[in-house]
DNA sequence: CGGGATCCAGTGGGATACTG
DNA sequence: CAGTATCCCACTGGATCCCG
């Protein structure tokens, strides 16, 4: 089966949050990486998304429904089970998750330079 | 030299509104889109961009400026001048912008399909 | 376990008016 | 012409608590 997630893999000072794109809201595209090897339950999601809380999460995933991009399967057990996967739609975000890494691994140096620069002409 | 604007260039009824990213803030990527054949004129970018105010389209541009995206240059005319340009990390915006363009022509009709869908199952 | 209910603060962006 | 100055509102997302 899919293995765990990684507890540290979105890193709470990563310099891409000033990336000057997004992709859905503000934790869509850490869903989709999260759901990236396989389907996933609520709180699975969680561990890597601690600094989201469970509101916050559900309506992530609840939008990203709506759009299609995820299937959510709840089982009628106890404790109840709720899973989630990406669709052939949502997967197709992965390609355009990939185009940003890509833009900052190569322009994203520039951007940083750019504004530290024009803070220093403009202290304002 | 670069020809007039298109006064609409841009369709407030556009249902790529709904395109699950965005690039930059909201007005962003219609600017440079405007700047994409060369330098452009406050009230020049006013035109196709009429549906923005002269207060935020300042704060796009001076937050661009910021970015490293375009250049600002101000001629101390009568009356004055100002013109923007893309800067060469700005134009590296326009292979994102194909990006979701191709993204949206792909998969758009999926999302708006799946939006209905989703809305007829549960119209909450 | 997987949420919903409620409340709240910050902010992005719009309306209007004014200016060097 | 190319912006600022004010004011204001709606909406996103966070905090906290509660529930089947």
């Amino acid at each position: 089966m899919t293995a765990s997630l990684n507890p540290d893999m979105f890193d709470a000072a990563c310099p891409t949050t000033a990336m000057p794109f997004q992709i859905g809201d503000k934790w869509t595209v850490m869903v989709v990486l999260c759901l990236e090897d396989g389907p996933r339950r609520f709180n699975e999601l969680r561990v890597p998304l601690r600094r989201v809380t469970s509101k916050v999460l559900a309506e992530t995933l609840r939008s990203m429904e709506r759009d299609g991009l995820i299937n959510r399967f709840a089982y009628d057990e106890n404790p109840p089970r709720v899973e989630y996967e990406l669709t052939p739609l949502g997967r197709t975000l992965l390609d355009l998750v990939d185009a940003a890494r890509s833009w900052c691994s190569e322009n994203m140096d520039d951007l940083v330079a750019a504004r530290a620069a024009f803070t220093a002409r403009d202290p304002a």
